[in-house]
DNA sequence: GATAAGATTAACT
DNA sequence: GTTAATCTTATCC
């Protein structure tokens, strides 16, 4: 396994497209190692209504506006944290929302931090993944190259990719810009 | 200073 | 299918 490679990441698109069957390897204070691989992702940049970057950089999306290849995260809904990777060249806000992800290593942790049994459901959505993998705000701008937070490329990919329409915004919203391993079950919805 | 909406989730009916 | 939970941010006084 290799770390992700950043000149994959020039446009939003191509991060979303290039995520698909990484893994996220999070490295717990007690010196465990979760691990995930993406299966869902959804691309955001400046040009997109959508985007929490559309309206021009602020305190809250400076992330976004800065190296590609480092974490933008951000709370919602009074109680959710959401993960990104950032995308693009610095100066032009762009990213990959990470939408879903699959369990491989430390399931038991996951269970734990979710309060919830079932494999399905740890990690089938953007705030329960962050929640299963231990990530708020204290990652914020954090470098995925560098522990306790990384994405590594996988070795081959043998996969489908589904593109289509996001989910959960109001603006922009027939822009096919969510992509997903096709038949993968821990994608959040069909 | 006040208000409304939100890249969601889980628990209801 | 509907709705409560919960709070930051942006926007408008």
């Amino acid at each position: 396994m290799e770390l992700i490679n950043k000149s994959h990441l020039q446009t939003s698109d191509m991060a979303a497209r290039h995520l698909l069957g990484c893994e996220i390897w999070r490295t717990l204070p007690s010196g465990e190692v979760l691990k995930a691989r993406i299966v869902e992702t959804e691309s955001y940049n400046q040009d997109d209504p959508a985007s929490h970057t559309f309206k021009g950089e602020s305190p809250r999306n400076r992330a976004m506006f800065g190296e590609s290849g480092h974490a933008y995260i951000y709370f919602t809904y009074g109680m959710h944290w959401c993960l990104n990777v950032t995308a693009g060249p610095k100066g032009y806000g762009a990213g990959a929302l990470i939408r879903g992800a699959e369990p491989l290593e430390g399931i038991a942790t996951m269970q734990s931090n979710r309060k919830l049994q079932m494999v399905i459901q740890l990690t089938n959505g953007p705030a329960k993944l962050t929640q299963a993998l231990a990530i708020d705000k204290s990652l914020y701008e954090h470098d995925l190259t560098q522990p306790p937070l990384q994405i590594f490329e996988p070795r081959k990919r043998e996969f489908g990719i589904i593109q289509t329409t996001r989910i959960g915004i109001s603006q922009a919203v027939h822009k096919i810009a969510r992509f997903y391993i096709k038949d993968n079950p821990f994608v959040s919805k069909k």
